[in-house]
DNA sequence: ATGAAAGCGCTAACAA
DNA sequence: TTGTTAGCGCTTTCAT
């Protein structure tokens, strides 16, 4: 490739125009308004940077005013339509408030997460947005030592704003509409919950509001039937077999709690024939448009992630990081049902 | 908040440590290796940085070495199967290059797509790996004329590498399914082909195979087999509800673009009987796991995500950016197959 | 209405 | 084996 010339800085427009490198430079990025300028001069600058084709070097501006312009999010996961539906709406927020989004994802890797975060800060994050983090604390203290503004979505951290899901309410909803899909004579119905670690925020309020729900609605439950084996598909999978092995079948109600997991169980459920699932109600925490349409039916919570991250970003705006919590309503999605989001126009 | 004291820099650890500023970033930053430093006093320097909680500013490091150390990349959108896990491969592959990913969404507009681009280089980073562009050449001409390295992805570009899916041979192959699952009498036989910009590189060699496969098995087409609408799921919403009106049923064969097309055409779906859809064979230019599951069979070109952006990150190790098309097979999915990757065990 | 100059935190010659 | 120094490109007082 032939070694083009270098980009051209404010010097070399200053030069070209007879202006001195500070004029240049308010001229090019807005703050002539308070230096009495003259407009010929501003323009003439202006279209001497355009046919130069300046652009600004966003390191050295950063470096100057100890602030980069990028935001940071951490999540678990790209390829999911949950954390990528947060990364859209992150995506939009960011722009809208022009700043440029950095997202890394760490496969629930506390180490991976503490290592991003930091590599962020080093890059002078206006602020990190931590999505399902697996060591709130950790990250709490590296931010907060760091001077960093955070703020934690959808897994609420320690001493900062917090952004999440309405879990219980969820979760509530949508134990009941699976108990109530389940067939009349629900005595002996043995309902499952599979997916998710049961220490984590999220999972441990699902989990209660699951037993609290069977133990209204049924009269009792046993520890068997929380299948809290994590988020990866592959294990998922394997959870999902061995208790249909047990069983001989599949449980009359089964609340899937993410959907990784559900993808696991589906691995499962693809050797399964069509009658398999005549018998069972399935739900899962977390929405999918292919997801909604699949061969037996599916109530899906969706947690509304435009709703989670205008919040966080709404927070962020206020310029006020002390601890708080935030919770946001999902949506139950019945099944065969497409929901039709801010995106539906773009692809 | 009360305010923290300021980050330290390497001045004050040298100020602490009694060593200069020079031999403490060159300890700090692992250039020490050719500097002879004593090892005891680069021991002594790492341990003062770090009880001072050190970091470096790598706006400061990207400014003076004129790199940044950032990669960045832009594609279509974040929520769709096909992006989402290309994302996930560029994270993986940037990580192993200790790069840190940018990753940008511009939502098929191309005057996002070049602002997102100069953005991109005005953070000098180390290269711009192009995802389903709208507008290859003008993002051609900004990165050459800034010097930046660029490849190509999903969609070639003009004089630059490109990594691309071998659409032709998974057209056809996806086509040819579809015809020979029609049923017997394919005689009168109407396959329809759904989604996609009919000038996009991609889409117009999708077309192409599409119709020649099915000119060879049928006989004959029409050119209004082809409804090329957009990757807007509304869009495909609406045009296919269309064409089931005026036929007064479902096609016998349909060959659907994308995953946003797909979602679109769903959103249709879900509105019609279970046996509407026997006597359709489906097939989708693209894989979702959930996708692979639904109430009716559907046939899925899975394009390998990861080989491609691997395939793109073998080129940027070369360091030649100069023109080349390097294809990568997708592969069939048949029906209610679910494809485990390399991230099966992450979620 | 504009210019000169200092300095953000770091690296890389060049000295010693 | 280590220190001195000159910038990277920009913003921002402070002068004029």
């Amino acid at each position: 490739m032939p070694r083009k010339k270098q980009k051209p800085t404010i010097y070399d427009i200053a030069e070209v125009s007879g202006a001195s490198p500070s004029t240049v430079s308010s001229v090019l990025n807005g703050s002539w308004k308070n230096r009495r300028i003259r407009a010929d001069t501003a323009q003439r600058i202006r279209e001497i940077a355009a046919s130069q084709g300046y652009s600004a070097n966003l390191q050295a501006r950063g470096l100057r005013k100890a602030k980069s312009g990028l935001v940071g999010m951490i999540l678990p996961v790209h390829d999911n339509r949950f954390f990528s539906s947060i990364s859209q709406s992150f995506e939009a927020n960011a722009r809208e408030r022009d700043l440029c989004p950095v997202i890394a994802s760490t496969l629930r890797d506390p180490q991976e997460e503490i290592r991003t975060v930091e590599t962020l800060i080093s890059y002078a994050v206006e602020a990190v947005f931590i999505v399902g983090a697996t060591d709130p604390e950790a990250l709490h203290r590296i931010c907060s030592a760091a001077n960093v503004a955070h703020i934690f979505v959808d897994l609420p951290g320690p001493d900062a704003p917090s952004v999440v899901s309405d879990n219980i309410h969820g979760a509530r909803l949508l134990t009941q509409t699976i108990l109530d899909e389940m067939p009349a004579d629900k005595g002996q119905a043995r309902p499952y919950f599979i997916g998710g670690v049961a220490d984590d925020y999220a999972t441990s309020r699902r989990i209660e509001a699951f037993r609290s729900v069977v133990m209204e609605t049924l009269g009792g439950m046993e520890d068997d039937q929380i299948i809290a084996c994590g988020y990866a598909p592959g294990r998922a999978a394997r959870e999902i077999a061995a208790l249909c092995d047990r069983m001989g079948r599949l449980p009359e109600g089964l609340f899937v709690n993410s959907l990784t997991a559900f993808e696991g169980v589906l691995g499962h459920f693809v050797t399964l024939p069509h009658e398999a699932f005549d018998g069972s109600v399935i739900g899962c925490y977390d929405y999918d448009p292919f997801g909604a349409f699949l061969r037996f039916p599916v109530h899906m919570m969706r947690q509304n992630s435009d709703a989670l991250i205008s919040a966080a970003f709404a927070q962020f705006d206020t310029g006020d990081f002390s601890p708080r919590l935030i919770m946001i309503k999902p949506d139950l999605i019945a099944p065969r049902t497409i929901y039709r989001g801010r995106f539906v126009e773009f692809g």
